[in-house]
DNA sequence: GTTGAGCGTT
């Protein structure tokens, strides 16, 4: 399942979404998108994991949970094209 | 600061 993380503070890198979803389940990949001119955080992210259950759980506990100080928003992502 | 890449080209 691939799940979108909005709202995000510019100091999250990856590897801390990735920190923050392993609680919930296994996590096979994670990324924070950054602006590919400066290099800076867009403020969204993306976090793919193989299990639903979990994938489900960790959407329903992060939506509106703070990371960094900031209130994520956590959905279901929509395809990328 | 809200739905992904790439930077020697796409």
């Amino acid at each position: 399942m691939n799940i979108y993380i909005g709202n995000l503070s510019y100091d999250v890198s990856s590897d801390q979404l990735k920190e923050v979803f392993e609680a919930y389940g296994e996590v096979s990949s994670a990324k924070v998108i950054t602006d590919r001119g400066s290099g800076r955080s867009k403020g969204f992210g993306f976090v793919e994991m193989d299990n639903k259950a979990e994938a489900e759980a960790a959407i329903e506990q992060l939506d509106g949970a703070e990371i960094d100080g900031r209130p994520v928003k956590v959905n279901e992502a929509k395809p990328r094209n």
